[in-house]
DNA sequence: CATGACAGTACCCTTTTGTGTACTACCTAC
DNA sequence: GTAGGTAGTACACAAAAGGGTACTGTCATG
């Protein structure tokens, strides 16, 4: 009986895309992809919104995350014409389709490292 | 009623390690650790043999990366004192608790990537 | 008229990631 | 003796990711 590693879709092997995780990662990977989408997981926010959120990120970055999460199409860029102008982020269909991943993701930091970290300090 | 975003373990907010999904992601980011993770879920294995699997990665990168791995304790590295020398990785146990992690990421690629390049090299 | 919010852009810099090649030292098979 | 497998290390280098500061132009507030 073979490993159900290796019947379908193996990771690795000369083609860099033939891997799921790998594919994945690529989208949501880096400092700050995963938990923009995270705060999009909440509804629509505005440019300015999710740079307070994420506290530490400078506008050139979160202006480069933004453009390329939509240039994948996880999420969507509408700007009103409006004075002053007013840009909103917000997850498109696959965007949504993400949760689980990004939940699971939540789910086990908060277990496995937050939670940690928290016993290290009080240890 | 809070959007659920708010009440625990904000994401951002002047301290980068509050948030689960940065955390997850600081662990199994980047191009191979995901990759890594997901073939040792299938059993112990040696450098080779990952190597193999993972195909284009240099002997350098993945030394750098099972060490990483192994420093934050998902990874285990045994070294058998035999000739010629044999080390095996494996999931230490907080390793194996990232399994549903990994496999998140690995559906959702195989079904919003993969799938989607299929379909445009069909289409 | 100065300040601040809005949504960015431009430029320069450091750090991390990744590549390529060569090398170690021991053993087995040919 | 030569080639190949074992598990790496060492060095130089290119590319990508990330960061800091400053600046734009329009509008509203004071």
């Amino acid at each position: 009986m073979p490993n159900p590693h290796t019947d379908s879709s193996a990771c690795g092997l000369s083609d860099p895309r033939q891997c799921g995780v790998e594919a994945t990662l690529d989208l949501i990977g880096g400092k700050w992809k995963g938990v923009i989408l995270y705060h999009l997981l909440g509804g629509r926010l505005r440019f300015n919104a999710l740079s307070r959120r994420l506290g530490a990120i400078t506008q050139r970055m979160l202006t480069k995350q933004l453009r390329e999460l939509e240039q994948v199409g996880l999420i969507v860029r509408t700007v009103y014409a409006e004075v002053p102008p007013r840009v909103e982020y917000s997850l498109s269909a696959r965007g949504q389709s993400l949760k689980p991943v990004i939940l699971a993701l939540k789910a086990w930091g908060d277990e496995n490292v937050l939670a940690a970290e928290a016993m290290q300090a009080a240890g």
